[in-house]
DNA sequence: CTTGCTGCAACAGCTTCTGTTACATCCATC
DNA sequence: GATGGATGTAACAGAAGCTGTTGCAGCAAG
């Protein structure tokens, strides 16, 4: 899988910060984050660096630091994820100059550029109209298996991804 | 440049095909494609050989060979090339499985494939409204340099792209 | 000052795509 | 049937991007 997952791992962090806010948990740690998403720490850091640097999500250094939410989970869309993590676009142009002699390789850049904007910005209308909140509600309608026995609240088993 | 170009490709060589057909000219070599690409005929091939499975072109073999469309450039749409080229989706899952003992992490795959697939059908949708007779129609509105003196109809400079 | 976490650079490994070469295959033409 | 020109495809190298990892400097609450 060579696509793009960047969008996937900050849209789980952020959906992951905004059930921790829900549930009185102020701030996570990258760490924690890493848990849910199972990767590493410094993937985490990095996808919320880039959010951090959107306005997306608040940072808090020193002892006891962590990340939380700048604003309400309804209140981010997908779009702005979108934006905010830089993701390629979906489709790439020539990567070398089409012949200019040739009336279709002088011409066809120009014609895929508008095709590709179109399609850009049906794209992002679609992204603006989900939410971090949305996208949240429908993680939690979809649980796959029961919860077990030992579940305590927000417990993410053996690598702890909430509790401290 | 890491996007995929298959798309822009594919979708050179049909309007040229288109154009040469226009033209008066039945077929063409994929050396002759890959000259108005300005990349390499084996390159052309692949592509080509996408569409052929697909049945947007037929391919002539034996001496004389050569690429032709095989329906009009106003009934083949982006969509059908898109889907010829099998071009991978804009967005990727997580590369690895998210932690199943945290209530994120079981459902936020489900939730992002609702997501995922709703910005993918507005993307068909926008890529079905666009046919090869509409981008070779830009194309040729779009021509950013006037044609020189010694232009020959359908010569691509050196390297030739049309007349055999 | 100590402690815990962030910020960031550097690097390895993996995958995908492009580009290139080489060679077998096919078929209209001679 | 032989020939020649073009396709079909495998194999490989190079480049680029992403993920994952390690290491270390910087910051701030207690």
């Amino acid at each position: 899988m060579a696509a793009n997952s960047r969008l996937t791992i900050a849209t789980h962090a952020l959906a992951w910060l905004a059930l921790a806010q829900r549930r009185g948990q102020e701030v996570l740690t990258s760490e924690q984050v890493a848990a849910s998403v199972n990767t590493n720490a410094v993937i985490i850091r990095r996808s919320l660096g880039d959010l951090r640097r959107a306005g997306l999500v608040r940072v808090r250094h020193g002892a006891g630091a962590g990340w939380s939410l700048a604003r309400e989970p309804g209140d981010i869309t997908m779009l702005e994820v979108y934006d905010a993590v830089d993701a390629q676009p979906p489709f790439g142009l020539h990567r070398t100059e089409p012949n200019p002699e040739c009336p279709v390789g002088r011409g066809i850049r120009p014609a895929l550029d508008g095709v590709y904007g179109r399609v850009e910005q049906v794209m992002r209308r679609e992204l603006a109209d989900t939410s971090i909140a949305d996208v949240l509600r429908e993680a939690l309608v979809n649980q796959p298996t029961v919860r077990q026995s030992g579940d305590r609240r927000g417990a993410c088993g053996s690598r702890d991804c909430s509790n401290s």
